[in-house]
DNA sequence: AATTCGGGGGG
DNA sequence: CCCCCAGAATT
């Protein structure tokens, strides 16, 4: 199929179905750029709360780059991987004080901020600055590879690159933005992954695999491995009004974060150590521990977490802490830490905690 | 090239 | 259950 005729035909389906979302028709590079961090492997509807929230609360690039990491983990709180607001901050600071406040104009200089790649980079690329770049997301990935039947496996670099090569000779040179825009659309509302709706598909004449029936073997994927367990014992530990909080500073998921301590174990057995347990720098006994009946089960991408919860009482709160990143919170204070969801949900279940509030 | 980062929605 | 979502960094 000719680029022309893609073209037209993309812009005829578009006219009739845009997406009315905040950050279309937008320029301001800083709002194109967190709404295309905050949309990374993210729903628009599990994201457009967010956009709203952070725009309103870190309103342009100089207000992002002097709040602190943990006011922007705040803001993002239950949004997940993490690591896409602590890059948002680092690439602020850069851009403040490396270019002068300025945001880059090139996708090659907008690459170069922490936490944006190549789809990033040319989404913010067309849509800020009408830059001949295509985008290649899920959906763009998904929608060619039917079109244009691409066998290769798109989560190799060389089917990315197929990909990549069919995308760039299809975009519309003269309005980079719109083409993006439809083409992501098209495949969020048409060419959807299980069931697409070929039957009001405007490419069904030229798409190749809808004529050999085969959309449904494209995108091509190799199978993915299964899930790791892991097993976490979490203590609350009450001294009057206040609890332990540990902050996650470790390579691992939920870095940056606050949870309750907790102590991962091999399985779901859970065998107290004759020596005790130390928690910021305080012996707890087996016996001073009860078993809370809750548990809860968490889904990432590549782990299953079994999570079981314990609750400590202690007499007092002793002021030496082992340091293990460890924090003595008062209860009236939590809602000032960002945690994994799973941990929000468990305190306002628990209402017990907000007895001193 | 393979692995690891969350959390949610829909079939 | 399983898949995938406006992907990117790290190993």
């Amino acid at each position: 199929m000719l680029p022309k005729l893609f073209q037209e035909l993309l812009k005829e389906w578009h006219l009739q179905l845009e997406r009315a979302l905040p950050w279309v028709n937008e320029n301001d590079p800083y709002k194109i750029w967190i709404s295309e961090i905050i949309l990374q492997q993210t729903r628009v509807l599990q994201g457009l709360p967010y956009y709203t929230k952070f725009l309103e609360t870190f309103p342009d690039v100089f207000v992002l780059a002097k709040s602190s990491e943990s006011e922007v983990l705040k803001c993002w709180e239950g949004l997940g991987y993490y690591s896409r607001a602590r890059n948002l901050h680092w690439s602020a600071k850069y851009i403040v004080n490396e270019l002068n406040g300025v945001f880059p104009e090139r996708y090659e200089e907008i690459i170069k901020l922490k936490g944006v790649g190549p789809y990033a980079s040319a989404a913010i690329a067309s849509f800020a600055f009408s830059l001949p770049c295509a985008v290649l997301d899920g959906n763009v990935h998904r929608v060619i590879s039917r079109i244009f039947s691409v066998t290769a496996d798109i989560t190799t670099s060389k089917g990315r690159k197929i990909i990549q090569d069919i995308a760039d000779k299809l975009l519309d040179k003269e309005n980079p933005a719109c083409f993006n825009q439809a083409i992501m659309d098209f495949g969020a509302t048409v060419c959807l992954p299980a069931s697409p709706l070929c039957d009001q598909c405007v490419f069904a004449d030229h798409c190749t695999s809808y004529l050999t029936d085969t959309q449904r073997d494209f995108p091509f994927k190799k199978v993915k491995k299964p899930l790791r367990n892991r097993y976490f014992h979490l203590f609350l530990v009450k001294a009057g009004k206040y609890i332990f909080l540990s902050h996650r500073k470790e390579k691992d998921i939920w870095r940056g974060l606050y949870t309750l301590p907790f102590i991962e174990t091999r399985d779901e057995r859970w065998e107290f150590p004759l020596e005790g347990i130390q928690i910021g720098g305080i012996s707890i006994e087996e016996n001073q521990i009860q078993i809370l009946n809750y548990t809860d089960q968490q889904i990432l991408t590549h782990q299953r977490i079994h999570l079981f919860f314990h609750q400590v009482t202690l007499a007092r709160m002793e002021e030496k802490l082992a340091g293990d990143n460890l924090e003595i919170v008062p209860l009236t204070n939590l809602n000032d830490f960002a945690f994994p969801k799973f941990l929000r949900q468990f305190i306002v279940n628990n209402t017990a905690l907000f007895e001193y509030k």
